[in-house]
DNA sequence: GTAGGGTTAG
């Protein structure tokens, strides 16, 4: 099957294809097999010489720093000094800190170097602008804006998108498509360009306006834009989470006739879309079709299979997989593990689940919040309750916090071994600092009574 | 030679 089939497809037919059709079942053992390595049309070699993509940092960078406390002395070191250091230092310093995504840090810092006279550029008002964005502090960002204007300073199209960003971010898409229609009035430098649309759409995708992400894609056009692959691909992933797969894949046909090469994050929200909404079959010919089109599913792909895989008891296929991503000098990471570890769960498989778990500790891999709840799911549905307390209180100890779901499955837990004591002592320390019960917590503790 | 903006997995 190519894909300009499947794009011609509408969505339910193209979950029922290969439903009762014999000998189509999914054939993994052929897929993964080490003779079909060649399906991934030329990837284990390129992706040998081009290994995960690591953001190199200048090593010339005056300010490496990688965490606050670096940064925060750096900072007093200026301060002290006799010659106070030129604007730019500051830029360089306060751009690393808002890299970390310490923003009322960099806030802070800003109102104290102006207190002492140092006088900001357009350079230093952009990262002003973007770390009240991140604040959520719209106000306070679009102020800046007049700041500029009072000394003398241009903006330019990225600190309107910054500010559109931000819009975004406090869900006032209006407002950010008001300041879209205006900025061009601030200048020859200010006219909306590519990422002033996607940045819009992307607001209009989060807010589940997918139609009018479609509109503006539209209007682009008007505005003598051309939509790229980064475009259409906000666009494509929103309908997939959406289920919309045939609306996704008319897109993703659009896009390669207007000569726009999707690339292989289009690639994995499509795949996405097809394991959400389609059955297994049609997802994993997409993902082989991907391989011989040159394009190399990374680890994000990969772990979306290895999901898949799980969810649909093929746990043998899932480590096939894995083994696949390794052999082409890929690491799996915390959300593959997590994959594979809730696939042995679901089968009841402790033993496997815990291994998988162990392993992720030997290999220095993150274990996260969301590796701790997996598994104490699991220990919990197999009325372990020991083992899920003491990985409970493990990961307390660890400075892991635990979230809504962590304590709704030990209650749950608790509740199922009709220990109801002991559920409601869980409920009652999570009252207590807490996070938030929600709506699955009333509703197993209720079940339980 | 300093900064800022849009896409993928629980």
């Amino acid at each position: 099957m190519t894909t300009t089939m499947i794009m011609r497809t509408s969505a339910s037919s193209l979950c029922n294809r290969h439903t009762g059709i014999p000998g189509l079942q999914f054939r993994s053992r052929i897929f993964f097999s080490k003779n079909h390595l060649g399906l991934f049309h030329g990837s284990s070699q390129s992706s040998n010489q081009n290994p995960s993509k690591s953001k190199s940092r200048d090593p010339q960078h005056p300010f490496d720093v990688t965490n606050l406390g670096d940064a925060s002395n750096m900072f007093d070191k200026m301060l002290k000094q006799g010659r106070r250091p030129s604007v730019v230092r500051f830029t360089q310093l306060l751009g690393q800190v808002a890299k970390l995504k310490h923003y009322s840090v960099v806030i802070s810092w800003y109102k104290q170097i102006t207190l002492l006279g140092v006088v900001p550029d357009a350079f230093i008002l952009n990262i002003i602008v973007n770390c009240f964005g991140h604040l959520n502090q719209m106000g306070a960002s679009s102020s800046v804006l007049a700041l500029f204007f009072k000394l003398g300073l241009q903006p330019d199209v990225t600190t309107f998108n910054t500010l559109i960003r931000g819009l975004g971010l406090d869900n006032r898409v209006h407002e950010a498509a008001s300041l879209v229609r205006k900025m061009a009035f601030f200048g020859e430098g200010c006219k909306p360009n590519v990422i002033t649309f996607g940045t819009l759409i992307d607001a209009s995708c989060k807010l589940g306006q997918n139609g009018r992400a479609i509109q503006l894609l539209r209007l682009m056009e008007k505005y003598d834009c051309q939509p790229n692959v980064v475009v259409y691909s906000t666009i494509i992933d929103s309908l997939c989470k959406d289920q919309l797969v045939a609306e996704a894949f008319k897109l993703f046909s659009e896009m390669e006739s207007k000569g726009i090469p999707p690339n292989i994050v289009t690639y994995t929200s499509l795949f996405l879309g097809l394991c959400k909404s389609c059955p297994l079959t049609e997802a994993t010919q997409f993902f082989t079709e991907m391989s011989s089109k040159g394009i190399s599913p990374n680890v994000q792909t990969f772990s979306i299979l290895v999901d898949s895989l799980c969810k649909n008891g093929k746990l043998k296929e899932a480590n096939q997989a894995i083994d696949l991503m390794t052999a082409r000098g890929m690491e799996p990471n915390t959300l593959t593990y997590n994959c594979l570890m809730k696939g042995y769960c679901l089968q009841r498989d402790m033993n496997k689940a815990k291994g998988i778990f162990d392993l992720m500790l030997k290999k220095g891999s993150i274990v996260d919040v969301f590796s701790y709840t997996i598994l104490i799911n699991g220990y919990c549905n197999k009325r372990r309750m020991k083992e899920a307390m003491h990985l409970f209180e493990e990961m307390t100890r660890k400075g892991m916090i635990p979230d809504t779901v962590t304590y709704t499955t030990l209650i749950g837990g608790f509740c199922k071994d009709r220990r109801i004591d002991d559920a409601q002592n869980i409920f009652s320390n999570m009252k207590v600092g807490g996070p938030l019960p929600n709506i699955s917590t009333y509703s197993v503790l209720l079940d339980g009574q």
